[in-house]
RNA sequence: CGCGGGGUGGAGCAGGGGUAGCUCGUCGGGCUCAUAACCCGAAGGUCGUUGGUUCAAAUCCAGCUCCCGCAA
């Protein structure tokens, strides 16, 4: 099938690497290089990266709905004339023109089982809020966010120990299975289910702010925290007003009457929480170091028992 | 030229012109019913790289390189 695929992040190129193999990728859309990482230098996204090393066109319009380069890049579509436009995490709102213009539609893949988790960051969201099971959801796309009719969908338990990297992988891998077999049937009509929306939710977009370990939590739920934000964006918190960045802990058996955020065990780093259970950080990373275990991390600095972590 | 931190024995760090130090690990020995506990001892570093200043550079200066935090 001929079909031009949006997407930005890595989670879009598991879907794009699938497609390329088993159809006709006339072009790929993804967001403009910006200035990121230190020293101003342009980085590609992902999916351009990808699309680069193997060939394909890259378009990289700054906006889809209004302003010159949305007319150019509507004229750019209607003169590729795909079957279907495959979207993934592409990071912009596609205007109706766009959505009507391919014979099969706009299809979305998107990492939640809807109509749970619509949104931006749905991988970490569902983690921190302690779900047992993802999934990923293959859908038309319409006017609302993530609001269409379901297509297909593919189940993921999450397990306890799992982090966002982990199940971003799974989910990923699942999202280029489900999209193959929706390109299959497509040209025989797939029975679509519409969304209910009484039991939909939102997984925002993650800002800086709430990236911040709220240790007066309880222990479940800071840990829970921790391992949905890692590696991406990662949980992190203060310590002596050195950022600290907390890549995964465990939940651990001791108990404190400290306040919460209070180190109560500076061998292994344990730390108390809201409800006098404790976390132990396993993995972290403090500013100008590299990511290494609680362990190397407390033989190098001297934390004392009894300090707050958060400031 | 966005701001900033850093590259020191296997690991994590301290030192900041003139015998290279700490915590841990490793090896050997001791104590113990026993231990990730404790005691004694040992090995292991051309202090990222190049050049400069100096009687003397890990330490000061310049370039290069690699790693990382912030901000976007």
């Amino acid at each position: 099938m001929n079909i031009v695929f949006m997407g930005t992040p890595d989670f879009a190129v598991s879907a794009l690497e699938a497609l390329v193999k088993h159809h006709n990728v006339l072009a790929v859309f993804t967001q403009p290089d910006k200035p990121k990482n230190r020293g101003k230098k342009i980085a590609f996204s992902p999916v351009k990266q990808f699309a680069v090393d193997n060939g394909l066109s890259v378009y990289q319009p700054t906006s889809l709905r209004k302003g010159e380069e949305a007319d150019e890049a509507y004229a750019q579509l209607k003169q590729l004339s795909p079957e279907c436009i495959v979207v993934a995490a592409y990071g912009q709102i596609l205007p109706e023109r766009i959505l009507e213009l391919p014979k099969y539609g706009c299809i979305n893949i998107h990492a939640s089982l809807l109509p749970k988790y619509r949104g931006a960051a749905p991988i970490q969201k569902c983690i921190i809020d302690g779900e047992t099971e993802s999934g990923v959801t293959v859908m038309m796309m319409e006017k609302g966010l993530d609001t269409g009719d379901m297509l297909l969908k593919e189940k993921v338990d999450i397990t306890d120990t799992m982090t966002a990297g982990e199940l971003h992988d799974l989910l990923a891998q699942a999202g280029a299975r489900l999209i193959l077999r929706v390109l299959d049937m497509l040209p025989e009509g797939i029975n679509a289910e519409k969304q209910d929306d009484t039991l939909s939710c939102y997984a925002p977009v993650i800002s800086r702010e709430m990236c911040r370990i709220d240790f007066s939590l309880p222990a479940k739920k800071v840990y829970d925290f921790i391992r949905g934000m890692s590696p991406s964006p990662c949980a992190y918190t203060f310590i002596c007003t050195k950022r600290l960045k907390v890549y995964f802990a465990e939940l651990c058996d001791k108990t404190s009457t400290l306040p919460a955020g209070s180190v109560i065990d500076n061998k292994e780093f344990v730390v108390g929480c809201g409800d006098g259970k404790c976390v132990k950080l396993k993995s972290v990373q403090g500013e100008g170091g590299k990511r290494m275990s609680a362990e190397d991390f407390l033989r190098g600095n001297r934390i004392d028992t009894g300090i707050i972590l958060g400031e």
